[in-house]
DNA sequence: GCCGTTTTCGGCCCGACTGTTTTCAGTCG
């Protein structure tokens, strides 16, 4: 089996590590990382690029080492590089690596001097007073690295956009209350929008001074202080989350919010373009030489070097560059072009309101029409619907339709797909259907082969529309599906149906890769909210701006469509039997 | 290890904060 992009860049990434823990050389190092991210991110798959005969080497930050070394891992998930430096280094090593505080040079010292490769036990030599003996440490830092050991060893690196919102929105509100506060907008990966975050970035423009940098630490879900300075300050909140406030003047406030939105790769390549055209780029504007040329606003940083306002969505240095430069940036899609949704469910199986009650919280939410898409007989747990309740719950439907003003609800079903790729409910009820969304729920732990031929399968069936949440995974308890989502999406266009979004907050399924995937093969995307509740059509928003990341446009979008066009749409993936 | 309008060698993004230092290395983002 060969491996995808991201076991790839996962070889690279630890390369990079252990290459950093043995003091190697820095810049190699960052070639190594360099590559990781741009595997990670590059929308075809290595091995196939390698199968149609395609040049590794002219990808960017990928030489002729590097592409050989692809070649290696692609065809046994490893490469002799990475495997003399896991034998030449104690297991464990790239764990101490992650722990906030913590470098190459002192992990080098801790394990040289003391034994110590893992979390573990470095907690126990910082709680014996054993590593304030080593020079360039002391009692404080010894303190620092218990606490950072600790939070390491119990709580996990990222979390869900969705779980951090209500935080921001309390740290906004007592924002507008600090003293001296002109402005304050979110940056990072919230900003972004990426699908988890690490930490809070917030950019506060404002005069500095210490009245401030006490107000900051004494927001009160504020654990512990990890810096603090006239322009930056680090804190950590009671449960974990991480949050770095930067204070700048107004004048500065652009550039320091390109610089703090990242990401990291997309700024470098900011200043790398920078540096050819001989300006500097820095959180506090553009200069030539001393000059300050720009830096009050985003727009005047990016057209300091030729380029247009990039959305935030699309800093990941994934070829945004390049097309702001070629003037072909897509016009991203928008939660007010969405005219429905496409999967929604009722207390009929696991939702907890009635047709009516979705249908006018559909109506509410500025929705034109809503498919109802309640669960099939096979997800006993969500009470599915046999073929004698579906069939009822058609009529009702037309009933309720004739009521109805504004909204119209679509007949559909979010339908098992068995393990052998059937359906869980017979072809002649489907037929009668406007959209038949397909679903696994059950074997989820198939071989990437077999789960691929499976999904391919139930794509085949005679009526079959959308594919929905892909991947399966949930944030937190359980993680993607093995998939062949390249054959799963240029199946799809051969097919002529479609895949989903799913944007319940724990799924967001597809990834932003796999929607930019989609476009590039011009298979549309339904970006649905897979609601239980009226009020869970908020949603959408998250899946809008997970759509966005993937570059996704409102004419790559299924329920952006008018609803006369996208009846047409979806005729065409029913009872259409294929050879 | 990559890269090239400074092109096959010699660079590689850049500034803030901390702690242990007497002038700065290490780490972080």
């Amino acid at each position: 089996m060969s491996r995808s992009n991201a076991d790839i860049a996962a070889v690279f990434e630890e390369v990079a590590e252990l290459l950093e823990w043995q003091q190697a050389n820095a810049f190699r190092v960052r070639a190594y990382r360099n590559a990781a991210r741009t595997i990670a991110s590059w929308p075809e798959a290595m091995a196939d690029l390698i199968a149609r005969d395609g040049r590794l080497d002219e990808l960017p930050t990928i030489g002729r080492d590097l592409a050989g070394k692809i070649g290696e891992i692609v065809r046994r998930g490893s490469c002799d590089l990475l495997d003399r430096l896991r034998s030449s280094s104690p297991p464990g090593i790239t764990d101490l690596l992650h722990i906030s505080g913590l470098g190459p040079r002192r992990v080098h010292a801790l394990y040289h001097e003391l034994g110590i490769h893992t979390p573990t036990q470095l907690l126990d030599a910082a709680r014996e007073a054993r590593i304030r003996s080593l020079p360039g440490f002391g009692p404080r830092s010894e303190q620092r690295l218990a606490e950072a050991a600790a939070g390491y060893l119990e709580r996990s690196r990222r979390w869900p956009l969705a779980r951090v919102a209500p935080i921001v929105d309390a740290l906004q509100t007592w924002l507008r209350t600090a003293p001296g506060v002109a402005r304050v907008v979110m940056a990072g990966s919230f900003r972004r929008r990426r699908e988890t975050v690490g930490d809070l970035d917030i950019l506060i423009a404002a005069q500095p001074g210490p009245a401030l940098t006490r107000y900051l630490t004494g927001f009160e879900q504020v654990d512990s202080i990890l810096s603090r300075g006239p322009s930056r300050t680090s804190v950590v909140l009671h449960g974990g989350l991480q949050v770095d406030f930067r204070v700048v003047a107004a004048t500065e406030f652009g550039a320091a919010l390109v610089y703090f939105t990242g990401s990291r790769a997309h700024t470098i390549a900011l200043r790398r373009i920078a540096r050819s055209r001989k300006l500097k780029i820095n959180e506090y504007g553009v200069y030539r030489g001393r000059k300050r040329i720009a830096g009050d606003t985003e727009a005047s940083v990016y057209g300091s070097i030729g380029l247009p306002w990039i959305p935030p969505e699309l800093r990941e240095n994934r070829g945004e560059i390049e097309a702001a430069r070629d003037g072909t940036l897509p016009k991203l899609v928008q939660r007010r072009d969405l005219r429905g949704d496409l999967h929604a469910h009722t207390q009929a199986s696991d939702g907890r309101e009635s047709l009516e009650q979705m249908a006018q919280a559909a109506k509410a939410a500025g929705l034109k029409y809503l498919a109802i898409t309640d669960h099939s007989r096979r997800l006993a747990i969500a009470n599915g619907l046999d073929p004698g309740r579906l069939a009822a719950q058609i009529d009702a439907i037309d009933q309720l339709n004739e009521k109805l003003s504004g909204i119209v609800l679509l007949k559909g079903i979010e339908v098992d797909i068995l393990p052998d790729g059937r359906l869980d409910l017979p072809d002649a009820l489907l037929a009668r259907l406007d959209l038949v969304v397909g679903a696994v729920h059950s074997d989820l732990e198939l071989s990437r082969a077999r789960q691929t031929t499976r999904i391919l399968r139930a794509m085949d069936r005679p009526n079959f529309s959308i594919l929905a949440h892909p991947n399966g995974r949930l944030f937190g308890s359980r993680g993607p599906c093995q998939l062949d989502m390249d054959l799963i999406i240029d199946h799809a266009r051969e097919r002529g149906c479609f895949l989903e979004l799913d944007s319940q907050p724990d799924r967001l399924d597809m990834f932003d890769t796999q929607c930019r995937r989609a476009r590039e093969a011009g298979v549309m995307v339904a970006i649905s909210s897979d609601a239980h509740h009226g009020s869970d059509l908020r949603w959408l928003e998250l899946g809008v701006d997970q759509a966005r990341r993937g570059w996704l446009q409102a004419g790559d979008v299924l329920n952006a469509l008018p609803l006369g066009q996208l009846r047409r749409m979806l005729a065409r993936t029913m009872t259409q039997a294929r050879k």
